[in-house]
DNA sequence: TGAAATTATGGACAAATGACCTTGTTTAAC
DNA sequence: GTTAAACAAGGTCATTTGTCCATAATTTCA
């Protein structure tokens, strides 16, 4: 499990392998079933967690059952609630597990102990905000201006390995449409090829 | 104008008087006209605008037309396309005035070199990051998640200044929804009052 | 001040979407 | 391997939303 790991981080950072087992060192193995939650609303975000393998995705419910997904986290991502764990205050959102997974859990206080020590892992870290911000705003002009079609073709374009990972109702909670309008796009879509 | 700056700098940092001379001795003063763009699509964004007065609005044209808005920058505010700046690649948005505005703009070579220089400016400048990317997060979930009278209501709480300030058809294509729904949302207002 | 542009609203109609239900299939779990 | 749960898809209908149009009010700027 940490292999994977290690070998991502050098893969992206180049970073030597001291350097890179001292990351590794401290994080905490973490074997999830499906929909086992990693957070829950009410509680503070202690961790930064690694996904080694499997599928996690971070969501909100609504009062009616509703669910709105903000991501989904595959094999090779990070993912954590950014505003519980940054300011310590309880987090409204769900992060849990779609398929079985194994993840690698920081504790905040040594995850910041890191990027201290390791300017070029403080580096990297700016690098994965920054793709985030620019995702998210990227999300924010597609959610507002296509039509449902054209979001779920967005969707295959960016997620194409995910697809077939997801139950259609997740899709649909990630676009912000009912599993009804996404069905009926596909039903199109076949009539169409 | 730079007095009015100095004193915001000086009310959110706490920053010496001189420091905050440094900061603003390398800006550049603006004034723009009613519908003036800061940034148009095709050009790179070399700079960090702070608005002194005035209104101005972040969006996106589609082909048919449509305005997709991704921020509005009041008084007291920063804007910049930042995957644009960062990167120093060719914007895809528009930035431009809604009303006359006063703008001070930082150009990045010497807006990185403040940053550099002044740690406490770089903390400063983190956390309105954050807060934005904060603000992305529960802008996504708000527009996967309710109504239109919902997200309107939603806008009203988040903007109340704003909303007098703004035709319909800018606060429609900050929600994503057409002029027509937003004004029979208010008619559905107006009546229950 | 006066002409031109922008803005808000409303009507009518068509199209898109969601809610609710059923059915058959696939997948997971013990 | 069997049972239970989750899932995809389709039908029907009511509701919502958008497009296109016209009109009246307001604002801008020369």
């Amino acid at each position: 499990m940490l292999a994977e790991f290690e070998h991502y981080l050098k893969a992206q950072t180049g970073l030597p392998e001291e350097t890179i087992r001292q990351v590794s060192s401290l994080a905490t193995k973490h074997t999830l079933r499906r929909q086992e939650p990693i957070l829950s609303p009410g509680q503070v975000c202690q961790h930064k967690a690694f996904i080694v393998k499997g599928l996690v995705r971070t969501f909100n419910l609504t009062a009616d059952g509703n669910e709105h997904i903000l991501q989904f986290s595959p094999e090779n991502t990070w993912t954590l609630d950014v505003e519980s764990y940054d300011k310590q205050v309880p987090s409204l959102v769900n992060i849990s597990a779609i398929e079985q997974s194994q993840v690698l859990l920081w504790h905040k206080t040594d995850f910041d102990a890191l990027l201290t020590a390791i300017p070029a892992f403080k580096q990297f870290s700016e690098r994965l905000i920054s793709r985030n911000i620019y995702y998210n705003r990227q999300r924010i002009l597609t959610i507002l201006g296509g039509t449902p079609e054209e979001k779920y073709e967005d969707f295959i374009r960016t997620f194409p390995t995910l697809l077939s990972r997801l139950p259609l109702h997740m899709i649909a909670g990630y676009l912000g449409m009912s599993v009804k309008t996404l069905t009926r796009i596909r039903h199109a879509q076949l009539q169409r090829s």
